[in-house]
DNA sequence: CCACATCCTGATATTGAATTTCATTAGCGC
DNA sequence: GCGCTAATGAAATTCAATATCAGGATGTGG
């Protein structure tokens, strides 16, 4: 109907990736033919060095930390790289701008934001997964992707305050 | 730390939402001295018509052929303020643009999509709402909302092949 | 080491959803 | 009706994200 698929793109090495970073997006440009280049290799250094969930322009302020020069385009092309390849997963968290998730290990994990201060906590429930898959299998889905966030407020944003639930 | 509470709004009646959903409108416009109008009715009406997960645009469009000299500002307007009284719940996709689904009943839904032909399915599952309720409370948090939507494609874009899983 | 085809880069322009602005119109208490 | 104030919608604006394109970098074959 829609072209619904935009941003939730998947390549190759993806649920068991264990190799290094860098190796897999060296295999996947050799794949593709791609070349590989300085700004290249600053950009997604950077991006495995930082916590996660940076939005792009974050992520641009500090690759030009290292590299004054570079454009943001190549900080959104280098992202939709590392996506293509499984490394950097894209998320709306409802802050207007995409923010990118660096892809360490194996394990899908899915996020706790806080309304209040902007916290974002990972966690991982396999239980809620498998129970994912039960729903999908019931509707005849092959699922290839989910995102869950709870949004609400943390600990030290509710300050004491008891506060209700959902 | 940022702004990230501006899409996932929530007003006063929420979670138990039972009058009709005029009713509700006009209670919440009522408490904050806002005034009824055609246009918002139209609006308002148009939105429990349709059968869920509207674009702005395609509002838009149906209101319009009920009165066509209705902006687009409105829609966005009125939309809003039916998110902010419980009674329309702004989703993101991944389409590129926010939708709308209207809320008729107690129960909170969450989606299944199919990222072939872009069909949206609703499903409740209590199991995983509890098991959510847990990890948020294991990390301290009050939550006020959540998103689940798994992507996938569904039986009849599979058309027969088999496919992988999550 | 060089030439060349091709990819990469980044300034700039563009897109498109969402919001703001503002002059005008409409709702509502009196 | 009167007057206050909110609502409306055309137009302008914002802003993340993408497209364009001239010039630079990269790697290959000779």
């Amino acid at each position: 109907m829609k072209k619904v698929q935009r941003k939730a793109r998947r390549g190759g090495v993806a649920a068991g990736a264990r190799a290094r970073p860098q190796e897999i997006l060296r295999a996947h440009l050799e794949k593709h033919g791609l070349r590989r280049s300085r700004v290249r290799d600053a950009v997604a250094d950077t991006f495995f060095a930082t916590p996660g969930h940076v939005s792009v322009e974050e992520l641009t302020g500090r690759v030009r930390r290292r590299d004054p020069g570079i454009g943001h385009t190549t900080v959104y092309r280098t992202l939709r790289l590392l996506a293509e390849c499984g490394l950097a997963e894209p998320h709306d968290f409802g802050d207007g701008m995409t923010r990118y998730d660096p892809v360490r290990e194996a394990g899908h994990h899915d996020h706790l934001v806080c309304t209040a201060c902007g916290t974002i906590v990972e966690f991982e429930n396999p239980e809620i997964e498998e129970l994912q898959g039960e729903v999908a299998r019931r509707h005849r889905f092959v699922t290839e992707n989910h995102k869950l966030e709870l949004y609400g407020r943390c600990a030290r944003c509710r300050g004491g305050r008891p506060g209700g639930s959902t």
